[in-house]
DNA sequence: AAAGCGGGGCT
DNA sequence: AGCCCAGCTTT
């Protein structure tokens, strides 16, 4: 085996070379030079596959050509062109941003790396990202791609979920970068962890680190990278009641410390397991929920899968003649012709679209 | 240091 | 069913 700064050099030279002669990802923020463009494409891919976020860039940007066009936006109009990709700050943080930017910056993104990472919804990798891709700064990132190129070929078992291998990594991948293409490196370590060196079944037959790689001839690529925390599920149980008149359905704006923050949904009752009709009425004789529901239908049951919860929703259609006044006092009547404009999240829209609300 | 936050693709 | 994705913020 070589030594250190031989492995190291392979190591960045190799990968350079590779990415020049086999880069086939085509992204349309990967030749973009607006800071503006390449700050929300990372916005956007911010624990999110390039794929899955590359119709909502395409939606952006087409909506807000320019960060002023974004500052001046209605944030509903932002909440639902974002519904649907889940980590609702992020949309929260980048109107902010966009706003800061706008009014305090004269328009101006900020070029320095730690005015960009003083900005909300901007932690280590972003800045990097937006540093050395927006305007050539020698700082590397560090990604998900990156923690498992790192420590597949040299071999780190440090976990790097936890502070000390966070700093392992970070000071590991500066050492590595090629100060004189930051931007060219940064894209192809993630290309390469992004296509090749994958988490499941990686390969490394087309891998240019190969010969050099510590966890292919010690038979530990399974075994790498190593995560400390494993992630518990838990279940939740929601029930909607979809109080509706003939063209109207009570809604409300989710808000406190929880999942869906700013998206909307009908009147919720959470139970710590799952009601059926009868148990569900009970239910609402105890909060005193006095309207009358002998119209009440059930319409369904939808089962959402998230990264550390499953939720089972229930949904209960209640029709009646006029509007009621609820006890929760922060929802209001819209007509359902309405609800193509307000965002939902992920599970209603899947209800409201088969039921064909809209 | 640990927990919380979406949704989807792949195996 | 488990893993993890161009992570960040809050506690």
């Amino acid at each position: 085996m070589k030594g250190e700064a031989a492995k190291n050099s392979f190591f960045t030279k190799s990968l350079m070379n590779w990415h020049e002669r086999d880069n086939t990802r085509d992204l349309p923020w990967k030749s973009e030079k607006d800071p503006y463009k390449i700050w929300l494409s990372e916005i956007i891919l911010q624990q999110t596959r390039a794929l899955q976020g590359l119709p909502y860039y395409l939606k952006f940007t087409e909506a807000f050509p320019t960060v002023k066009d974004m500052a001046a936006c209605a944030d509903e109009q932002a909440f639902r062109l974002w519904q649907g990709l889940g980590y609702y700050n992020r949309c929260k943080n980048m109107l902010a941003t966009a706003r800061f930017i706008t009014d305090e910056l004269d328009g101006h993104f900020p070029d320095k790396h730690e005015d960009i990472l003083k900005l909300k919804g901007i932690g280590p990798y972003t800045a990097a990202a937006i540093a050395s891709f927006a305007f050539g700064l020698p700082h590397a990132v560090v990604d998900g791609n990156v923690y498992r190129v790192l420590a597949r070929y040299f071999g780190i078992e440090t976990p790097f979920d936890t502070t000390e291998g966070k700093k392992l990594f970070a000071e590991k991948a500066q050492s590595l970068l090629n100060t004189s293409d930051s931007a060219g490196y940064n894209q192809a370590i993630m290309d390469l962890g992004a296509t090749v060196c994958t988490p499941q079944t990686p390969k490394c037959g087309d891998c240019p680190l190969q010969r050099n790689c510590t966890a292919f001839h010690e038979n530990t690529i399974a075994l790498l990278p190593v995560k400390s925390k494993k992630t518990v599920v838990g279940t939740r149980f929601f029930h909607y009641l979809l109080l509706q008149t003939d063209d109207q359905i009570w809604i409300r704006k989710r808000t406190g410390k929880d999942i869906w923050q700013n998206l909307h949904e009908p009147f919720l009752l959470e139970y710590s397991e799952a009601l059926n009709s009868n148990s569900l009425q009970a239910l609402m004789n105890e909060k005193g929920l006095h309207f009358s529901t002998e119209n009440m239908v059930y319409e369904g049951n939808l089962k959402q899968r998230l990264t550390h919860l499953l939720v089972e929703t229930r949904f209960f259609g209640i029709k009646m003649k006029a509007p009621i006044k609820l006890p929760d006092n922060d929802g209001t009547w819209v007509s359902v012709k309405d609800l193509k404009n307000i965002a939902f999240p992920k599970t209603l829209v899947s209800f409201f679209e088969k039921k064909l609300y809209f």
